[in-house]
DNA sequence: ATAAAGGCCACCC
DNA sequence: GGGTGGCCTTTAT
């Protein structure tokens, strides 16, 4: 199992099996892991940068650890520190408590945080989280079934 | 302080 | 299938 145990606030990106991914960890943790559209040059470009600047080893220890997620499930062993408000708190937590291969309403959400009619702001706290995959808000759908929205484009949700 | 905008939902037609 | 109103939080005036 790979293992992260020095955290050293850096951001960097790098090439997972899912496609390029930015990550940022501070010192309680990871803040981020975005996949954003690095394919075009001008992407790319601005983000070598990053790259280069970070700790090259814990970067490549990260991108592991999404790699082994996206083939098995497992729990990335690394503490996740997303900043947000406490109500975004609050639904990125109901979040990871969503099975994998399993799907909750945006309703549903609403109701196990204890906001039963925040149902609209369940949706914008999804799509304002700051890590993808490790917090599922892929596993969010509408409750008439169908996908509903996702911020890195419906073909990664689906995935 | 106020307004506008959401990865929604239930209800009507 | 479609339109409408209401719900709660965030972000931008």
């Amino acid at each position: 199992m790979n293992t992260i145990n020095v955290l050293e606030p850096c951001h960097a990106i790098g090439r997972t099996s899912l496609g390029w991914a930015f990550v940022a960890i501070g010192p309680g943790g990871l803040h981020a892991l975005e996949f954003t559209d690095f394919d075009t040059r001008e992407n790319l470009e601005s983000w070598e940068v990053y790259a280069k600047a970070a700790n090259a080893s814990l970067v490549e220890r990260l991108i592991a650890l999404i790699d082994d997620w996206v083939e098995d499930g497992s729990e990335p062993s690394v503490p996740l520190d997303p900043i947000g408000t406490e109500f975004q708190m609050r639904v990125w937590n109901a979040l990871r408590r969503i099975p994998r291969g399993e799907t909750r309403s945006y309703a549903g959400i609403a109701r196990a945080i204890g906001s039963p009619d925040a149902v609209r702001a369940v949706g914008a706290a999804c799509g304002a989280n700051p890590i993808a995959l490790f917090i599922p808000c892929h596993r969010v759908v509408r409750s008439n079934g169908a996908l509903g929205g996702y911020r890195w484009g419906l073909d990664l949700k689906r995935a």
